[in-house]
DNA sequence: TAGGCCATCTGGTCCT
DNA sequence: AGGACCAGATGGCCTA
């Protein structure tokens, strides 16, 4: 059954299936894909210097809010607020992909099967589950 | 060499 | 105001 992991339309047979929970962490392996996990816990946003200020383009902005429809303040932000956000979205990914480790070695595979991608890994969770489902809704 | 996968940067939006 | 979340863009690496 597994075969069909990369066959099957995952997203049209459950659509609205939510696979991964929302905070979850926990060490990771993966070959070296992450290998430098430990400079991105040391990553130290306090380090940042401020007055280094420039105001972001305000060319390249759309000028209204697609949700609110009023007008968008532009939101000026500094090179040293940049920086920071870039370190907290890398934490974030970096978490993200812990979730998607620990995901990985709960589902199934054959071990000489390489890594599994993350897209791999969410349809393959989603056809473990629903077998096993089946299987206690129908004992 | 093309295509898949991934990390990273970036700006917009939402939320506290 | 600022952090979290998200999606698009980009470039690098790997494999068929």
């Amino acid at each position: 059954m597994f075969d069909l992991v990369s066959d099957v339309d995952f997203m049209e047979m459950m659509p609205n299936t939510s696979v991964l929970g929302p905070k979850e962490t926990h060490s990771t392996d993966c070959n070296g894909l992450y290998q430098d996990l430990t400079s991105i816990h040391a990553l130290d946003i306090s380090t940042a210097r401020p007055n280094d200020f420039y105001a972001l383009s305000s060319s390249t902005a759309s000028p209204m809010s697609a949700s609110t429809g009023k007008p968008k303040r532009k939101r000026v932000i500094s090179s040293v607020q940049r920086q920071a956000a870039n370190i907290r979205e890398r934490k974030r990914m970096f978490s993200l992909n812990e979730a998607f480790d620990r995901l990985r070695r709960k589902v199934p595979t054959f071990a000489y099967e390489k890594r599994l991608s993350r897209i791999e890994t969410l349809r393959l969770a989603i056809v473990y589950i629903a077998f096993m489902t089946d299987i206690l809704e129908n004992n």
